[in-house]
DNA sequence: GTGTAATGCTATTGG
DNA sequence: AGCATTACAC
């Protein structure tokens, strides 16, 4: 099995310091490797996994668990670089959701689930909630669907089942205190509809792991066996749920690593318990503890000011981040007085930065405390015409239009998936309205049975409803029954795009011609594109690699996506942006110039943490984690008033400023200002396009949209052609239906050349700097008057030759 | 049943 | 301000 051949782990070893090579080359019994920010964590897990391999350990008994589809990711392809592709693929590396759900899907029967069972999102888990709440007919406004949720997420969180919960005096007596006295009915009631649906949501993927574990030894002991090493990235973040599932996995070899830090714990609000990580010596008194302090991320002023202020943290595990680099710059303070004013600072600033420092747009980041921020940061850049990219956010997954397809695909393959029925048993509107649908909840509800069971047989439950109901209903039914068929029979791409036209959801985007109407309809292509390329391309994937199916089936790509909630893969191929998100979602990444926005008591901390100790804690391990995000320089702002519900509030720069250690940081306003560098950032923005050039390249989304939203096709030449014309009836499916959607390309872009003027439908005039790849599948850059350089799929783009 | 106007509620953080 | 739900007209 020793391959050292084929590749050379030594090589690799001999770059880490002396804590990261005993902690990569120490593989057996139970060990614990505490990683300061920047410590080069990632790196040692790696190495450590590719050392076990060259040490003849077989990657299929190698587990390694992360929190997110990018880590996992990450951590893969550098994995790869070391051992190779073929064996990288072996391991098992994800998300604890996305692991344990596939092993669900091995052993679902024992738990009375098909193994084709849909997983419920939150919106999909909140609707029901509210459906239950409804059908108990209990005040949504006492009990909201939100508040509920989280409540039964905890719950589960803890491994306590809706039994549980009833049987606990305490909880019932907290939950009658807190005017909410029929939680744990809703919670029964929520997990019986979500079996009757053959759905689990995301904790159930955990709470059902561990059911599967406690009642079924064997099947326990067949995973210990198999996963005799397992590695757990960001431990401090593991929920009880998720400790109990890794301590059983490792309990027969032990052979357990986990690796974290403390002091960058920020998921407390989702169950997650530091204690955790703070008693894992109590777990195993063996414990093996490895430490890495030295930070090779940022400036010594960074991590001055990073260990600053943790200290003010009680909870904490002793730890001396220091680092050889170079002092740096100072952390400057800025004050705006609105956040718009914010936004023009932070901009103003990337700006002069870039002019400077010879730095690109990718060196920089903003980071946030709330989504909500990101608004101001954006209009700011877009005036300065400075490229972004938002992190997070709504991503395309949670859009209306594929939630929409996902729905029907959904509904093709689970029948009994209640929430994906509701959504689309309408839409398009068919006349099948909210009176037939309450009296369809109102029967299944009554007679216990899934609701496409009444769908089937009006009749027999007894669903008064009139004949022309009914046949409306039956439609529907044989409608989403050849969608199986099909489904069965097709690859995902085929079946995806004839679910997609048949179900009449392309027609209805299609005939909406108001912008929104056009990037929907352009959204559901781009979820084609990606069925078409999980079809066609040899993804490696954890789903499909157990399937001995020749084709790729529909079924094997809604499992694959139902736990994505990232699009990262910059669809216009341009990396070199400012990166925009939360500082949750940066955690794990670094810039070298980080600007950390909304500074200010009530916001970071949030309001909702003020009062409670544990929770302001968790709020400054948050700035921690954001101040350690930087490589340079990392900025502060603050706005002294901030828009909130449409009206403005004052504002004060928050608490955690005055923790940083004063050495390290540079006010730049009131007494402690330096003034020499003042005006540096607060010259640009008098505001009002006093900055030459902004009148003309600046065009405001919101006026752009405030516009009519009814696309007017201007008349004569400019007129952009009709891409594509659903075929109104597309029965068979073949080669013809791969065609019709290639035919989307219109005989314009085919011809398209470097050199020539067209116009896009919604970017506007634009020259065409650069066409790549082969038709169908061409893509092509060009650079719009308004709208700057951007990368097209031709196959979708909606253009027009203006001139040659 | 469908579409639109008025109303009201909300914003931590996220897989 | 923006979104979701509700009320009301067709």
């Amino acid at each position: 099995m020793n391959n050292g051949s084929e590749y050379n782990v030594q090589n690799f070893l001999e770059t880490l310091n002396p804590p990261q090579y005993s902690a990569a080359t120490s593989t057996e019994g139970p060990m614990m490797i505490i990683a300061g920010a920047g410590s080069g964590k990632t790196k040692v897990i790696t190495y450590r996994i590719a050392y076990l391999m060259q040490n003849g350990v077989d990657p299929f008994s190698i587990l390694a668990l992360t929190f997110t589809n990018k880590a996992a990711k990450e951590m893969k392809e550098r994995i790869e670089k070391i051992v190779g592709s073929s064996k990288a693929r072996n391991l098992w590396m994800g998300t604890f959701h996305s692991v344990f759900a596939k092993i669900l899907r091995i052993e679902a029967e024992k738990l009375g689930f098909p193994t084709n069972f849909t997983i419920y999102d939150t919106d999909d888990s909140k609707s029901l909630i509210k459906s239950v709440i409804k059908d108990l007919k209990l005040d949504d406004k006492q009990y909201k669907p939100g508040l509920v949720y989280n409540r039964i997420s905890a719950a589960k969180n803890n491994l306590i089942s809706w039994r549980a919960y009833n049987g606990n005096d305490e909880i019932q007596l907290e939950d009658k205190a807190s005017q909410k006295p029929q939680l744990g009915t809703i919670y029964k009631m929520y997990q019986q509809r979500l079996f009757q649906s053959s759905a689990m949501d995301f904790d159930d993927l955990l709470f059902n792991t561990n059911v599967l574990f406690r009642d079924f030894p064997e099947v326990l002991l067949k995973y210990q066996h198999k996963f005799k090493y397992v590695m757990v990235d960001e431990y401090q973040d593991t929920n009880f749920s998720q400790y109990v599932i890794v301590k059983k996995l490792a309990a027969l070899n032990e052979n357990i690593c986990v690796v974290g830090d403390d002091a960058q714990s920020i998921y407390a609000f989702r169950g997650a318990n530091i204690q955790n990580i703070l008693n894992f010596r109590k777990d195993y008194p063996d414990l093996k503890v490895f430490k890495l302090e030295q930070n090779y991320r940022s400036t010594k002023i960074i991590v001055k000011a990073a260990n600053s202020i943790i200290s003010n943290n009680k909870q904490q595990l002793k730890k001396d981040v220091w680092t050889e680099n170079d002092i740096g710059e100072k952390i400057d303070v800025i004050r705006a007085f609105t956040d718009n004013e914010e936004g023009q600072v932070v901009a103003s600033s990337i700006f002069d930065t870039q002019m400077n420092a010879q730095a690109q747009h990718k060196d920089f980041a903003i980071l946030y405390r709330t989504n909500a921020q990101s608004r101001a940061m954006e209009e700011a850049l877009r005036r300065q015409n400075i490229p972004y990219k938002i992190y997070g956010g709504l991503s395309f997954y949670k859009r209306q239009e594929i939630k929409d397809l996902l729905a029907y695909c959904r509904l093709a393959i689970n029948h009994q998936d209640e929430e994906s029925l509701k959504r689309i048993i309408n839409y398009p509107a068919r006349g099948i309205g909210d009176t037939t649908m309450d009296k369809i909840a109102v029967a299944a509800l009554t007679h216990n049975v899934p609701m496409w069971e009444v769908l089937n047989h009006p009749t027999q439950y007894q669903v008064g409803i009139n004949q022309g109901a009914m046949t409306k209903l039956h439609d529907f039914a044989e409608m989403i029954k050849s969608f199986a068929a099909i489904a069965n029979t097709h690859n995902a791409y085929d079946a995806g795009l004839h679910i997609a036209m048949q179900s009449g959801l392309t027609r209805e985007l299609y005939n909406d011609k108001t912008p929104e109407g056009v990037n929907r309809y352009e959204n559901i292509q781009e979820l084609l594109n990606g069925m078409k390329e999980f079809t066609e391309n040899d993804v490696d994937d954890l789903v499909v690699q157990e399937d001995e199916n020749q084709n790729r089936l529909l079924r094997d790509y809604m499992q694959n996506i139902a736990l994505l909630t990232d699009d990262n893969d910059d669809k216009d191929g341009d990396f070199n942006k400012v990166s925009l998100m939360t500082i949750h979602s940066a955690k794990g990444l670094e810039f070298p110039y980080v600007y950390i926005v909304g500074v200010e008591e009530n916001l970071f901390p949030s309001q909702l943490s003020i009062n409670s100790s544990d929770e302001l804690e968790e709020e400054r391990r948050l700035f921690y984690v954001a101040v350690t995000r930087a490589e340079k320089r990392a900025t502060i702002t603050f706005a002294t008033s901030r828009y909130k519900f449409g009206t403005l509030n004052t504002c004060e720069q928050s608490r955690f400023i005055s923790e940083i250690d004063p050495d390290c940081l540079n006010l730049k306003f009131g007494k402690s200002q330096t003034s020499s560098h003042q005006h540096d950032f607060f010259s640009d923005f008098d505001f009002n396009e006093s900055k030459e050039g902004w009148g003309n390249q600046y065009k405001p989304r919101e006026q752009a949209a405030s516009r009519k939203p009814v696309y007017q096709p201007p008349a004569g030449k400019t007129t952009p052609k009709p891409a594509f014309t659903p075929p109104k009836n597309l029965t068979k499916l073949s080669s013809a239906s791969v065609k019709s959607n290639n035919d989307i390309q219109g005989d314009d872009t085919r011809n398209l050349t470097a050199g020539q003027t067209i116009e896009h439908i919604r970017f506007g005039k634009g020259i065409v700097e650069l066409v790549e790849g082969i038709y169908p599948n061409q893509k092509a850059t060009i650079n719009f008057e308004e709208a700057g350089k951007k990368q097209l799929i031709l196959k979708f783009a909606k253009i027009k030759i203006l001139n040659q």
